[in-house]
DNA sequence: CTTGCATAACTAGTATACAAGATATTTTAC
DNA sequence: GTAAAATATCTTGTATACTAGTTATGCAAG
């Protein structure tokens, strides 16, 4: 069972036949940006959106055998899947037991806001900045997508326009880099987003928002914008207590 | 080869008879913090250190042959190890060719210190608020270790105390989440970091800005904090045309 | 009825065999 | 000799069998 751990494991790699310098290799680098190919790319996105979902609640146990049947495929890239989850800690794997939905820690939800803020905080600074008339220009657009769609009430639509505006400001900032790590922030938050109910005049809000953070990039006025977004982000701030009652095992609160 | 996805994967897992509400299943929830345990995970930690070191530079194959004659382990093991750098961006998978070292895109390596920045800035700030003096005086002891060891001029030490420094800022402001992001970010930079030479005076130049910002940190003042550790942080700033010229084909340049 | 223990039935971890595509090499045609 | 095609030999992707540890079950003793 144990492994050699004595010798360095990299210090006498051969060497195959190195491509030429300067020649990376021609396959698709940033396969990253493609659809699926892989079957364990197609588990893990429609495993990771049910949790997200909640579809899976916390604490549903993930069988591979299921996994496996369900999709008439082997255990391995199902086993590859669940591993890409329990790397971004929605689910907890234990050993020769069990994989579960991880419950969401609350404590991680206050965290992920703070990161959030932070992050595209520096996001709209750069932006405002850096955005080019034609940014703008789409920013403005979904601002007005959005307020079409709080007329009629499309809560789902709404949502997606919502993440399309922050994508936008990621996108004239020129951090895609960035930007992934807030969408990975986002999975984490996006559960409860989803426990809570649609609040009536959120959407509304939300658009007023947005268009704050537009005008003040759009002014120049980088302070103010990063202000704006901040006090937008703000809005998401947890209230727990109301669903410690309601789903009691959906969360892991702090032990202090 | 096709897999079906017409049926929702999450609308019928059959539930299997479910632990009791409230109870966590009781095997150790935080595995992470604990040794590794399964190969997979130490065939990951030697490669992704390796990596960082740059003994594996950027550009060279990494065969799943080799490492498993290395370790005396199966595939399986490897593959996720691999899996799990491919993830981080450490290394780039070609499917049914090859997997290679990643190089460094140095587009990466500005970001990185604009996410480092804002999410370090937003640490201290917590901190100056919530250190307890305990905390403070830790902090005050690590400064004082990196004034032996610039005095010693025992670099790998040093740098193991500059992580610790910041280490205990974010654990001061009680955020271990956005310090496990800031950690990821630094696998990233850490690459490019080894490539340069220790310069000059730089290890007092970073004992000072060090206590500069505990200095704020103890008075109190957030936004000194937090310009301190922006300057601190500032220093890092990527010089990338001296290595344009050394190692050409180690660093990936944007394409625009 | 309760408690302790043996045992059966799970689980994830690992090893290995095979499949499929990409690259390198050789062969063949000209 | 050159170039293009056939082929051999790489690689990773997938399937499956087996191992080992965990949890549940049922039986027996008190």
């Amino acid at each position: 069972m144990a492994v050699s751990l004595n010798e360095r494991s990299s210090t006498e790699l051969k060497v195959r036949k190195q491509r030429a310098p300067n020649s990376p290799p021609r396959g698709a680098p940033d396969r990253h940006a493609g659809q699926a190919t892989r079957n364990s790319e197609i588990v893990y996105r429609d495993l990771r959106d049910a949790i997200v979902d909640v579809t899976l609640t916390p604490g549903t146990p993930l069988v591979e055998k299921e996994i496996t049947e369900r999709y008439g495929i082997s255990r391995t890239p199902v086993r590859e899947a669940i591993l890409r989850l329990a790397e971004e800690q929605l689910v907890d794997v234990i050993p020769k037991s069990g994989t579960f939905v991880a419950r969401i820690p609350v404590a991680v939800l206050h965290e992920a806001i703070v990161a959030r803020k932070a992050l595209e905080g520096a996001c709209v600074r750069e932006a405002t900045a850096k955005a080019s008339k034609s940014q703008i220009m789409e920013l403005r657009a979904i601002i007005q997508r959005e307020y079409e769609l709080c007329a009629a009430g499309d809560e789902q639509a709404f949502h997606d326009a919502d993440n399309a505006f922050h994508a936008g400001v990621a996108a004239a900032s020129g951090y895609p880099g960035i930007w992934s790590m807030i969408e990975k922030i986002r999975l984490q938050v996006e559960r409860y987003r989803r426990l809570t109910l649609p609040q009536k005049g959120r959407m509304a809000l939300i658009v007023a928002e947005h268009a704050a953070v537009l005008d003040a990039i759009e002014s120049g006025d980088a302070d103010a914008a990063v202000a704006a977004m901040n006090n937008h982000l703000n809005k998401l701030r947890i209230d727990i207590g109301t669903f410690r009652d309601l789903w009691p095992d959906y969360f892991l609160f702090d032990k202090k």
